[in-house]
DNA sequence: ATTAAACTTTACAATTTCTTAACGCGCAAA
DNA sequence: TTTGCGCGTTAAGAAATTGTAAAGTTTAAT
């Protein structure tokens, strides 16, 4: 169930936020002040935040602000509610992490596919986080060509990284030389016999030798 | 209704995902060859194709190709299916045209919630065109075609601001030139080797050039 | 119609990536 | 021990790809 958390000084427009929301389906908390608001998100850990800005003791700036320089804040989805045209404070809204922001007045059917569209969003990124292949300390990313081993960020050239990608496909599975080349190159590119050596030895510098292995006279594995 | 055309030689694995998607709610047509799939294509005109690349007579790829060359396709989701170990097509994949790509073997989890994302994707990039986008330092205003980095107002000419839009959309991915193509010039359109690399040169020279990397032979990517 | 801006192409420079080639090492068979 | 084979290593330069400036072309606006 997606917990949303809106916080509006107004009884009113706290009323109407909530009301189409539920309606929706959506698990609905409330706060009326941004004290509040940040207990609450402590105790229900919402998915989705809307947040008023202007607020009497602590404006939503200010809470969006806090509620980013906590960890466990960083993945949720923070939405601004503004007036109308407050161009200033829009670009502001965005700098202190915001994810987007709805002008007011609202009309709740707008509400409602905004907050979807958000939601979406943020779980299409997590989806993608899946698509990542992880073996031993790697984690392989292809859709972003890179390679990364605990924070640090390694970038392979294309061949490297296609290579290293075969190797890890099917950890442990020896790969002969011609099987290496039918898959890399192809059928008809004929390359020298030390250009496959050649390209496992960079990719050894840069990731680590232990983990791919030569078994003389056969091919090349990758280990765990 | 949502429909799904899946095309796999394989009649257990066709089975296997027809059965699946259909127990979503998918509406499901299955073609067996590349032929088939083209014909299907144009009589059903499915959302979301599912191609098996390797297929005897015409493969996926191919089949790809020949759909995006039609207008009718172009906004169609078109995602392929591939052995662990053919990995390698990956960016093949993406130079015609296509939307993911899916290893076997599939778990039926996976699957479908690949496909939904998949869609989602597609829906939001339809309907979501008035909001702000914020990476990093900058906000990219769809409505007002601009770019602002802080209070400073950024404005772009139309193919760069497109071009920008397109990296942004997933921060992180890399596009090939042939994805770029596609989607900002249009399959019919042929503009020389260099347009782009002169886009992506002026993108740089206006709003920085840290954040668009060059991966040679492969494509950009906006990281951050 | 004129001008300016946007877009594309061209020609070449710069850079990165890939491949080659020469040599060394180790191991196993002769 | 010697020989031969296969692989590792290195550096150089080939090949491929991209960057850049400037000139051409199209498009839009006044």
């Amino acid at each position: 169930m997606t917990k949303i958390l809106v916080v509006d000084d107004e009884e009113d427009i706290l009323d109407f936020l909530s009301y189409n929301l539920k309606k929706e389906g959506f698990d609905v908390a409330t706060a009326t002040n941004g004290l509040d608001a940040l207990a609450i998100a402590q105790k229900t850990q919402p998915d989705l935040i809307i947040l008023d800005i202007m607020m009497p003791e602590l404006d939503g700036i200010e809470v969006c602000r806090r509620l980013r320089a906590e960890p466990q804040f960083k993945q949720t989805v923070i939405t601004f509610l503004t007036a109308r045209d407050e161009d200033f404070t829009q670009i502001k809204a965005l700098d202190v992490g915001g994810d987007d922001y709805i002008t007011k007045p609202i009309k709740p059917q707008l509400l409602v596919s905004r907050v979807k569209a958000l939601l979406r969003r943020n779980k299409i990124e997590k989806d993608e986080k899946d698509d990542i292949i992880a073996v031993s300390d790697l984690k392989i990313d292809r859709q972003r060509v890179q390679v990364l081993r605990g924070e640090e960020i390694i970038d392979l050239p294309k061949k490297e990284f296609e290579l290293l990608l075969l190797l890890v496909s099917r950890p442990g599975k020896v790969f002969t030389r011609e099987e290496i080349y039918h898959k890399i190159w192809g059928n008809d590119v004929i390359v020298g016999d030390r250009t496959i050596d050649v390209h496992i030895r960079k990719l050894r510098e840069k990731i680590g030798s232990d983990q791919i292995k030569t078994l003389k006279g056969i091919g090349y594995k990758f280990d765990l």
